[in-house]
DNA sequence: GCATATTTGTCCGTATGTATA
DNA sequence: CTATACATACGGACAAATATG
């Protein structure tokens, strides 16, 4: 890769290739991107070409194309034969079927979750103080990142990395809803104290109590979120 | 692609271009190289040489590639960075993480159905007599892939194309245990019937008492292949 | 531990086919 | 219907990392 045309954005990323392993430049530009889609740069519907990613990042194209396989497996982009790749666009089923493997996923992990370790309830914590904190400085971006992070961690007290990796693919793709909502801002405001609400119950050892808070938590939100799309 | 270097299996597969809507040739390629993977030629361990398997299939080393990124993200293959791609092997914790979701689909599936479409009791009621038939031949080889669409069938009930594909990805990715079993053989046989006899409490519309049916066979398969690694 | 061979990672150029203005 | 743009796929090149003797 020349040094000349690395873009700002891959050399941003340079400084983790040393740290937690390396990582091929495949992955480091799917990573460049899922982030972008994710934090809504790139909206739904959008082409991604080739010539022009390939050399905003500073990439071959073949080296794009590995990129863009990654991300289409991971449902964030859309493969058409011979027309290119394209930012997903949700339609309502998806957004019902997002929310039944949701309840799957989180309902089961309360349900059959004993005691919970002391870091899981760390970060349970972290995300309901980081979602209040946002919320009083008016960073409703973070505020929505803040309550997704909630979400993962009530996953991960399945205990399974498969498990967990469902869900983040799975928060990805709700993520693209929030970029064709006509006010995504407030959206996630309501759900802050709803979240506390089954820390609380998760807390207290009460869990029967908890899956009903979070049950009732999912079926709002995909009511709120159907309706704006 | 040259004709004269067009593999057998590659053309094999050219029919089916023209039927369900066509693929691109990395999606081919990993079609090929999955059921391989699956069916047990590409055993876990194996190192994949880009130069070999690209002459062998007749496909540049960069589309090649690009299969690899597919598989790679489907878990049966892992990708060491400047060593190559190799088939999956699984520890004793993939099993018992790959057992956890099952748990999770599989009863959760069974738990939430109603009333069962007449096409799905019909699929679960042909994967329980293709095994039986299969029993009977012999056909050992395929009494497992009876007994797993069996489990395939189970997931649908879900009514989630979501859920459905993480099903499949679970049942290939324990398909890789099977290749390094002393006995696989006979393996599957004693399930058989136990599949028959959650099928029977499912069209009795005792719900509790498959679920309880599931559970026990899940917990006894896990065992038995714990034990067998 | 070193020198060498092999293989991967990445890039480029190009021919062909497909979609679309 | 033609022209143009673009994706698909290939082959070759070379540096860098890894395996081998």
């Amino acid at each position: 890769m020349t040094e000349q045309r690395e873009s700002a954005l891959l050399t941003a990323l340079a400084g983790e290739r040393t740290l937690l392993g390396r990582s091929s430049t495949a992955e480091r530009v799917s990573a460049v991107l899922r982030e972008r889609i994710i934090e809504g740069s790139l909206p739904p519907g959008l082409r991604l070409s080739e010539d022009v990613i390939s050399q905003a990042l500073g990439v071959s194209r073949n080296t794009l194309r590995e990129a863009f396989r990654l991300l289409a497996h991971e449902r964030l982009l859309v493969h058409e034969l011979n027309r290119g790749v394209f930012v997903r666009r949700l339609a309502p089923e998806d957004l019902t079927d997002l929310f039944r493997i949701r309840r799957m996923i989180e309902l089961g992990a309360v349900q059959s979750v004993g005691v919970i370790p002391p870091d899981q309830l760390t970060a349970l914590r972290a995300a309901v103080d980081q979602a209040r904190e946002a919320a009083t400085e008016d960073r409703w971006g973070d505020v929505g990142t803040a309550n997704m992070r909630f979400h993962q961690s009530i996953a991960h007290l399945a205990g399974s990395p498969r498990i967990a990796e469902v869900m983040d693919q799975v928060l990805a793709e709700l993520r693209l809803v929030f970029h064709v909502m006509a006010d995504p801002q407030r959206f996630h405001e309501p759900y802050i104290e709803r979240n506390a609400e089954v820390l609380r119950l998760l807390e207290a050892g009460a869990t029967a109590a908890s899956v009903e808070a979070l049950a009732g938590y999912l079926d709002d939100a995909e009511e709120q979120l159907l309706a704006a799309m």
